[in-house]
DNA sequence: ATAGGAACAGCAAACGTTTGTGTAAACTTA
DNA sequence: TAAGTTTACACAAACGTTTGCTGTTCCTAT
């Protein structure tokens, strides 16, 4: 039904053998006269190539994929842009599938559906592999690299942040407004990126003299519903001046809760976010945050991948970026 | 150096074709024990199957491919849950392309990429598509549906809500609440969609008795800026007691502008917005919308693919959903 | 005029599958 | 036991490309 490249030979007198090097746009072997007989018989035909047969004799292939975690996960648009952005400057093409929430079994669907046609890399945005289909990925022998997420396994190739700076910087952000008491907010400590950001979150709090108390930290899954029940939790007669939220989500959850529960931002509370995406600055107050560099993450990641650099990891800058959301307390206040 | 069916074959002493049928899961064809050697032989090999080569004679494929228009389009995400729900529903997978926002150079290669390999369907969510690249799109000969964006043109197929209802529904609504000078702020009128939002906006002015002012539609993009451009636009000073955000960005934007300039939402300026999505329950006060079905999209929109309706245009339903962002004028104000 | 070489084009194999056809062996039936 | 039927498998072609090799034509230099 469609033209094929023998059509084309066909049509224009010539094998198709020849055919394919005109379209690949060859440099030799056939005549300037041929090449354009060819091209003007593809284009009457509306030729369009069968680019999976040729990926088929060339073993190679132009098309990176990146299995994103959730529709959810909003700091994925600047990772993808920066997936992008490099991609296309190395002439690669980039398609996007969404593994369920970490749904095992929507992980396995989509690594499937990645791994069982040529694909020239796989980049996974904060997904959460299940412990059976890491083999799956490791089977397939394709280079695969994580994105903003981190393992303890050094073995794994990933691109993210210095976790353990964010929750450190994050907090150190606030005692030097005077903070004291600062409550963290929706972080999980099931995973590595958790456990760092708490990990520094401490260490912070120790060298300022503090023991963070245990209700100090409520964990959650870095979402909104997370903020609002961290929140809740610590109550409105809460004695935290200052909350960390886990993610940018989270941090709104606090804020609503917060405002809710008739406490007002920044004058009674203070809140920092962290990763910094649009959100921050959609909310009143916008919030002040710890920002990620997501785009970063999506440059670093394709070139990890095409340069194989054997399971290497990478971190990416973060900085602190000043809103509306942090009251500078009297340092006297104690 | 990935193991194919012929080595399977050899190993399990059978012929290339027999092992095809076993891993098909064909139900007859041979025999219980030959099927056990043959995974046997698979699963020690690591077997993957090569999808492309097993498309390239069948010629037939199980993906489905959508192009969103940006990675900002906030409203793809439940589109893309209900095209992915729908689409395993039916055992076809996924993949998705940005193009870049309206660029036709962007537009064309994700098309190209899509195009250029077997894909069963392609779906393209809010994409304007440059008027070069329809002919593109349309030789290709693949069954595609337009999502969430509407053409005065009746032959390309589209499954959005109605504009014109958007339009006039949101419009209603302040009307009822008593509100008389309404704005419409973001809105488009390069394309189908915003036009019809327009038109839907005045009919409805004016069976309340009003004629809308040149300066109450103020256009954009449908953007966070266009919002505050809007609103800036407006003044701190003007006589609107309400304004319809053409999207939820817009709204953000207005209502962020009008807190700048010093006004009250809901007290001093009412605001409605349009699309409700999450971002809507993000800021404070929570915004009022006329919500579309977003989910309910994708969905149809894989059904009218596969369904092969030839090029049918489906409207899906709105819903006004009341949050906290407008007030009630006593109705003696007019 | 002719040898040598460039320039161009054709042939055919290969990539990894699927699937229609062919056929031997094993069963069934009378 | 012969004829017919089923079962189980092998064989080979096909899908649309790319590419190494071979062959032809034509130009150039002697």
């Amino acid at each position: 039904m469609a033209a094929t490249i023998k059509d084309i030979a066909k049509l224009a007198g010539v094998s198709p053998g020849t055919v394919s090097r005109v379209l690949a746009h060859k440099t030799a072997f056939f005549s300037e006269e041929t090449g354009a007989k060819v091209r003007a018989a593809a284009a009457q035909l509306g030729y369009r190539k069968n680019t999976a047969a040729a990926e088929l004799v060339t073993r190679q292939s132009k098309v990176i994929a990146a299995i994103v975690n959730s529709t959810k996960t909003n700091f994925a648009s600047p990772i993808i842009e920066g997936i992008q952005a490099e991609a296309h400057r190395r002439d690669l093409n980039v398609i996007i599938l969404y593994a369920g929430d970490g749904d095992p079994e929507q992980q396995r669907r989509a690594l499937t559906t990645v791994i069982e046609r040529p694909v020239r890399a796989i980049l996974l945005l904060s997904v959460d592999l299940a412990p059976e289909n890491l083999p799956l990925l490791q089977a397939a022998k394709i280079p695969f690299c994580f994105l903003s997420i981190s393992f303890d396994d050094v073995r794994v190739p990933y691109v993210t942040s210095d976790d353990w700076q964010v929750g450190y910087q994050a907090t150190r952000t606030l005692l030097k407004c005077g903070h004291r008491r600062i409550g963290l907010a929706g972080v999980d400590r099931d995973f590595h990126t958790g456990r760092q950001r708490v990990a520094g979150y401490r260490q912070a709090l120790q060298e300022a003299g503090m023991t963070p108390h245990a209700d100090w930290i409520q964990l959650g899954d870095y979402s909104y519903a997370a903020g609002q029940a961290a929140m809740r939790s610590y109550g409105a007669q809460t004695d935290l001046t200052a909350i960390i939220g886990a993610s940018d989500m989270a941090a709104v959850g606090v804020l609503n809760q917060a405002r809710s529960l008739g406490r007002r931002v920044p004058d009674d509370l203070s809140i920092l976010a962290i990763d910094g995406t649009a959100i921050c600055e959609l909310v009143q107050p916008a919030l002040s945050s710890v920002s990620q560099n997501f785009y970063e993450m999506g440059v670093a990641g394709v070139q990890q991948l095409v340069n194989e650099g054997s399971t290497t990891q990478k971190i990416t800058p973060i900085k602190v970026v000043e809103r509306s959301s942090i009251r500078r307390l009297n340092h006297s206040e104690k």
